[in-house]
DNA sequence: GGTCGCATTGCGACCCCGTATCATTGGATC
DNA sequence: GATCCAATGATACGGGGTCGCAATGCGACC
């Protein structure tokens, strides 16, 4: 359970309302990813647009940041390391595990620069089975 | 417009029907991306059901891929290589570039290798603004 | 403390994309 | 041809997300 930094949304004009910091709580209380349903189901007196707006915010802020499944289905996830980052996701448990690699960031942006084209951002998902899945010590 | 191989969809089992040679024939008309509903605009003698079926089925045969936006809708493209790769995606004018990196696709193995994790499948976007629309020469 | 203005909320209707159902059709094989 | 089963089309359905709008409440200013 990690503090998630409100001040940013007062920074950006944004209100710190009730509602708002009670997802943000409950935002808190998870370190796993979480679509917005089971977010919503824990909030029952929170309005389920006011969910999905405040997430969409927040996501706007880089406090949470998305997991696109392999199936095209979205989770999100509180981004701890507010640095830019990638996922493990791992097909069995379903666990989502974030990684930097600035080798891979810069792979990244040498075929954007060869292509002659200007990088506004990038995301890499990773899907397999995780170390505990596969029974690894 | 290049041909496609159906061929493939006859050694896998399945059956070469009119409706999916009529999905085949529109693909082969196009070499930009498109969404579902585009392509079933331009068949209305065929089910909407029958082209999802018939590009999940190409899809699965590697002959179209998934690209998918920023913003979470996805859509389809012919798979020209028919290998492994990645996509240039221009905000700006939509346009989808292929490009195919073997030192990217080594960095995201040794990222899963270090956390031994085994990997199923992977896949890298770049949004950004392509040197057309940047109007470079 | 009033009260004013506007962002925010909650509700419900709605929309988009994709899938399930199921009766019907039509291809391949004999 | 006859047969059998995959494939189709129409339609209903479902999940996930947005819209519109009246009501609320936060913050600011008097």
């Amino acid at each position: 359970m990690t503090s998630i930094p409100t001040g940013r949304l007062e920074d950006t004009g944004y209100r710190l309302t009730a509602p708002r910091r009670a997802v943000i709580d409950a935002l808190a209380r998870t370190d796993r990813p979480f679509t917005i349903e089971e977010l919503s189901e824990q909030l029952p007196n929170i309005g389920r647009a006011t969910v999905f707006r405040t997430i969409k915010l927040l996501h706007e802020l880089d406090i949470v940041c998305r997991v696109p499944l392999e199936d095209g289905r979205i989770r999100y996830e509180r981004s701890h390391s507010g640095r830019h980052h990638h996922h493990l996701i791992c097909s069995e448990c379903g666990s989502v595990t974030e990684f930097v690699d600035p080798a891979l960031d810069e792979a990244i942006e040498q075929n954007a620069e060869n292509a002659r084209f200007e990088l506004d951002s990038h995301n890499a998902e990773l899907y397999g089975r995780c170390a505990t899945c596969r029974r690894l010590p």
